[in-house]
RNA sequence: CGGGGCGUAGCGCAGUCAGGUAGCGCACUUGAAUGGGGUUCAAGUGGUCGGAGGUUCAAAUCCUCUCGCCCCGACCA
């Protein structure tokens, strides 16, 4: 057992090199993310490892959005992992929805259970549950809490953080006395997933409602944030529900309201997931590999000291750790790869397919130079390098790291509107669909058979209904019946 | 569950049709030269050929059964 645990670190993959995006996308996304060592598959059929550089990624992202939820004045709590079968089964639509891609327990202690337990696919059930035992007043509202968790859905066909058996996520549960107000906070978090996909991962988003079809099951309406991946496919970023009454009325989460009349709260629930690392590759990713936005990147900056001879050694390595140094002081997530086994093109690559945003060279002619040279990873190659003195360089640093964040957002931006088309007609909309692909900006009379004609016609969803809307209606794309708004469609993740 | 493919060294594969000493590339170890965009050369380490049974003097190879994985179709953060 032992000696297969150590053979195992020795894994490595062949040649380094990435299929490219053009010539295989699924490949290209898998190979990124095994070869950028951000995951691994597990033994277990669509269950992955995320490891040390992935969770980095990811212990950003949660903190970004952690630090936003605190803001708004929700407070962390964890619920258990185990659900009694019967809580699943209490709303109708819930129970539809999730009961095909449930894990159930049976045995426990080596007997057979009184009654299975489900590992939560979600956690309403339990939420709800627990909030009727807490919730009695008026005053004990709003009840604002989120939990960091992983969850467990039994899918078909899995894909490396887009689609795992378990996944990682945060799921906030709010309860209010008021429909307005849970509508309000189905918004503010919403509002609070574009500003953090856009501000943090440099990806930008359509916030809109989600139709009937595609809405969460239990929910009165579901919104999300739509992002377009580089092959113009559409990615559900983060989502947000407002669950009306429904889970209230199923677990009886009662409030006395100021005129002391009996009253069901109104909630609500969000979540963001690891799927969001899959957005972050899939967006600014590149044939060279991953390329991390700085403000999620769990290195921002990496030197890497080029010498050959012994004497050079000690110069490049003093001067290398001076410059992390200032980077560190300058609160700059820095690493100094001074390791000898590789040589500097070969860090050059290694570093480029694992997304850092910066890279800074520094060889004995920069030292005697009191110089610098600073690569930056959305502009690879040779030619952007930029030499900088010693004594700006910190500054310089911090401003380039803004400068890719930006110019991220706006490439991807960019590109969302090169392949966003707004479509009259449906056989300009088939011909865009089957053909090169990307988001299809149409009218839609609202009528779930047009919908389903559509898929099937094809395959592109209605991923929301944008709530940037033009003032006048027009026509169903489809069935040519008036329309009152505009909804994106594309195929999805 | 239906269709297709694959299990041989840590990884990627050849060898299977035509049975005859298990190979190649990468990775790893050691040494030397190299060192500003994946460096050469040399010498090494590492394998119950997915598993079980059978045929045969002899099986990675042929036969039977079995297990597992991947890709494509019906669900989804």
């Amino acid at each position: 057992m032992l000696e297969r645990i150590v053979r195992h670190k020795g894994v490595t993959y062949m040649a380094k090199k990435v299929t490219p995006r053009g010539q295989d996308y699924a490949r290209w996304y898998t190979d990124v993310i095994q070869q950028a060592e951000l995951a691994d598959y597990a033994p277990v059929r669509g269950c992955m490892v995320i490891r040390p550089y992935g969770y980095g990624l990811w212990e950003h992202v949660q903190q970004a959005l952690d630090r936003r939820f605190k803001e708004t004045g929700h407070k962390n709590a964890y619920f258990p992992l185990l659900i009694p079968e019967s809580f699943i089964k209490k709303e109708s639509e819930h129970v539809e929805g999730f009961a095909p891609e449930l894990a159930v327990v049976t045995h426990g202690g080596g007997k057979k259970l009184e009654e299975p337990l489900v590992i939560r696919p979600t956690s309403e059930t339990i939420i709800g549950h627990m909030y009727a035992k807490w919730i009695n007043s008026y005053r004990d509202l709003p009840l604002l809490i989120n939990q960091w968790a992983n969850v467990v859905r039994w899918e078909m066909r899995t894909r490396l953080f887009l689609r795992t058996l378990e996944f990682l996520w945060q799921e906030g549960h709010t309860a209010h006395a008021t429909y307005d107000e849970a509508e309000e906070e189905t918004m503010r978090m919403l509002e609070i997933y574009s500003d953090f996909a856009e501000t943090d991962g440099a990806i930008p988003v359509i916030r809109g409602r989600k139709s009937e079809s595609e809405k969460f099951a239990g929910a009165r309406h579901s919104y999300s944030i739509e992002a377009m991946m580089g092959d113009k496919k559409a990615l559900q970023a983060g989502t947000s529900h407002n669950l009306g009454q429904n889970f209230a009325q199923a677990f009886d989460i009662k409030f006395l309201d100021t005129n002391n009349q009996l009253q069901y709260c109104w909630t609500t629930s969000w979540g963001v997931s690891t799927r969001f690392v899959g957005a972050l590759v899939m967006v600014h990713g590149d044939d060279q590999g991953l390329i991390l936005p700085p403000r999620l990147a769990p290195i921002q900056v990496v030197i890497v000291p080029i010498w050959k001879k012994e004497d050079e050694r000690s110069r490049v390595l003093a001067a290398a750790e001076q410059i992390e140094e200032v980077l560190l002081s300058e609160n700059v997530r820095v690493e100094l790869d001074a390791r000898e086994q590789y040589r500097a093109g070969w860090k050059f690559n290694e570093w480029e397919l694992k997304g850092v945003p910066l890279r800074v060279e520094i060889g004995p002619r920069d030292v005697e130079n009191r110089q610098a040279v600073v690569a930056r990873r959305d502009r690879p190659g040779r030619a952007d390098k930029k030499t900088v003195k010693m004594e700006g360089l910190a500054p310089r640093v911090v401003a380039l790291l803004d400068d890719v964040q930006q110019s991220l957002y706006d490439r991807a931006l960019q590109f969302r509107e090169d392949n966003t088309y707004q479509v009259e007609d449906f056989s300009a909309f088939q011909e865009i669909a089957n053909g090169t692909g990307g988001f299809l900006d149409a009218y839609w009379c609202g009528s779930e058979s047009c919908e389903t004609a559509i898929k099937e016609a094809t395959k592109a969803t209605i991923r929301c209904i944008p709530f940037d809307q033009p003032k006048e209606s027009g026509h169903c794309v489809f069935c040519g019946q008036k329309a009152a708004e505009r909804a994106i469609f594309s195929r999805a993740y």
